[in-house]
DNA sequence: ACGGCACTGGGTACGCTGTTCGCAAAGAAC
DNA sequence: GTTCTTTGCGAACAGCGTACCCAGTGCCGT
């Protein structure tokens, strides 16, 4: 007697008894999606997505067996965003460049993702396709394999660092980033704490010159260069 | 009128009118982190910590405007458990790869630091005394500050990281991490994206050899030298 | 063709959460 | 001594994820 797959991408949606389902998980994740994207992943809640869909809470229960399960499903139906159909160009250094940025346009469409804790969400297979898409950019180089996942696991580390980033200085409307900057200024205007006071005035780099191109290059480097 | 302090390190503890508290932040703050030490983030719910403290939920309340802020008070406590005493060496490599050992301590004493999302909880008092000695390892170098404020965040990213996958290999007790696995193993075996069968199939790095101590001085070249 | 069974839909309900309100008691300030 | 601010806290509210149960539905084996 095996057991039931742990794994919602192992677990097939539909055995093929009993009444044709009114919902199917696409469906779902699909409206669950709009939902973070319109209200933020807080309004993801079992109840508002069931009542999205015109059922009632306990139904979505047919097609995902947690709450989690289906924020697996939401990442990783953003992962299939992005477009893995172009072959490693042999730049391995370019190709990593234009899969971050594919990225981190998902991360502006969905800023949600970055309220997913990156470790307790975990691999789908669209993430699984772009992970093998960025290990074929580097077939080439003669790197332990281990190695080559800390790099790209960097990678998605830096891209989410850069929209974080961007997003708080974009946009301090909320009441947190708010006090945030209020303690900083408090902070900085002590006195104390000089370095960071300094490193805050430094001017911005210019705006055209893009995070992604000036640091991901160097930072690859240092990680998979000898 | 001028409104009331939104960030909690602004706001006095006590204004001297009324009678005297029973309890202080300092005491709320580390029952709630012995809590989380022993069982989780999610156990730290206000009733819980009320009843750790013989009082309560809404009591608590009176010392913290919400659950949320009470989280930036555990964040910013085990960050005051880095020792800071030792002056800049001269070699701000060795300095910043000293503070990350440290880092890592703390992450690894209080696995629940990486259940908190790094954008949402923000910087207090320690954390700030914490940056300015990163930036005063680096006061000599000829760089511009933001440069030098992104290598630090990118410092504690792969902090985070590096525990995190330590936490993740160590122990697959966990439903979560078994069904990854299987999902995984599944991948693998498929046939299907060879790449990412080779990496995982590739020999971990030496035991000893230290991840930050291998990683993080390449990176940091990478970010901060010309 | 048909009986049985595996499945779906969904109302109801449980236990938990963070948070607000209101009131009694306590102590500093004038 | 009066007044005013603050504290403790029981009760309650709205919302959450989820388990249970029953009725209905359509495929499968015979």
């Amino acid at each position: 007697m095996t057991d039931r797959p742990r794994s919602i991408w192992l677990r097939p949606e539909r055995t093929g008894r009993g009444p044709v389902p009114e919902h199917d998980r696409a469906g779902i994740t699909a409206a669950a999606v709009s939902l973070a994207d319109a209200h933020g992943l807080g309004a993801v809640s079992m109840r508002r997505i069931a009542a999205e869909l015109g059922t009632g809470p306990a139904s979505l229960y047919r097609y995902v067996d947690s709450r989690d399960e289906l924020l697996e499903l939401m990442a990783d139906a953003v992962a299939g965003e992005v477009d893995l159909s172009r072959p490693p160009s042999g730049n391995w250094r370019a190709d990593l460049v234009a899969l971050a940025h594919q990225v981190r346009a998902a991360y502006r469409r969905h800023p949600w993702l970055l309220d997913l804790v990156p470790g307790r969400v975990g691999i789908g297979p669209r993430a699984v396709d772009q992970l093998e898409h960025a290990l074929a950019a580097l077939a080439g180089l003669d790197v332990p394999g281990p190695v080559k996942l800390e790099a790209v696991a960097m990678l998605n580390g830096i891209v989410a660092l850069a929209v974080r980033t961007e997003l708080q200085a974009g946009g301090s409307a909320t009441a947190w980033s708010a006090a945030q900057g209020e303690f900083l200024g408090a902070v900085t205007s002590a006195g104390t704490h000089p370095h960071l006071a300094a490193a805050l005035a430094g001017a911005p780099p210019a705006a055209e010159e893009d995070l992604l191109d000036r640091i991901l290059p160097r930072m690859l480097a240092g990680l998979l260069e000898p």
